[in-house]
DNA sequence: TCAAGTTGCTTACAAGCGTAATCTATCGAC
DNA sequence: GTCGATAGATTACGCTTGTAAGCAACTTGA
């Protein structure tokens, strides 16, 4: 998956969409609003883009279209984090972390999750190691 | 902290003076060539922007300056990660972790190292609650 | 002393981005 | 059928970014 080419305001344009999909531009607009202050034109604009960029999908829909995302949420934000871990931590997870933690405090709960995935992981390469060696 | 404001190209150029200051311009461009294949005046813009955005600080040496870095390379880091955690996820840190082991094979070194990083957090953590109540 | 190299400062320039207004076509209300 | 609302297309505009060249000053070797 090459990196998405979609900006930070393009993004929260994108949020609406993955959050309920296919939405006409006045939805867009209308939940865009919700957390931004912009005029609908700005969002229309960036609609536009987006579609030029082919990260939206659009259908026709009486006088107008109806979106849809053309790529999935969880591809979007894993591209973009393996582009932050390959860009500033070599490619390793763990200082980017460790870095985080450093900063921001992690709560007990988070590390009991952290640390439930990670299990999960392991395991995930245990089997893959015993049975499915390909 | 703030957010700094260094795009990635001047990016590359801090990673220079981070891993040695202080440097001199044309050790400076030197170093960045070792990996980009940019014209020393591009390298020399790139540094100017950097002093401009008080990201690089100065000391004049004979004709021309010593450079080193005006934040440090692990608060820059920290600043982005942060960034990204609570832009793409709500600020938790292991839906990220999540995200990137979907995409990118964790090796079992890494899921190991992983560990010990929480291991070492958890402590802290348990450290903190018993005597240093704040 | 004069030419050449080295540094830094100033300027360039196209593409991308944030932010939007104008223009155009269409559709529904009257 | 005309008028206003609405969606989309076109145009705008200043700032940042990537990528660099030109100019000016200082230093140094010949």
């Amino acid at each position: 998956m090459k990196e998405p080419p979609i900006t930070d305001a393009e993004r929260l344009v994108m949020e609406a969409v993955w959050t309920e999909a296919p939405l006409s531009s006045a939805e867009i607009i209308q939940r865009v609003g919700r957390t931004e202050d912009w005029a609908p034109k700005t969002v229309q604009t960036l609609i536009g883009r987006l579609v030029g960029k082919k990260m939206l999908e659009r259908e026709r829909s009486g006088r107008g279209y109806l979106y849809r995302p053309a790529i999935r949420r969880e591809d979007f934000v894993a591209s973009k984090s393996r582009g932050l871990v390959q860009r500033l931590f070599s490619g390793r997870i763990t200082p980017l972390v460790a870095a985080f933690a450093d900063s921001e405090t992690i709560s007990a709960d988070d590390l009991a999750e952290l640390r439930a995935l990670i299990d999960s992981l392991e395991k995930r390469q245990g089997d893959d190691d015993d049975h499915s060696r390909k």
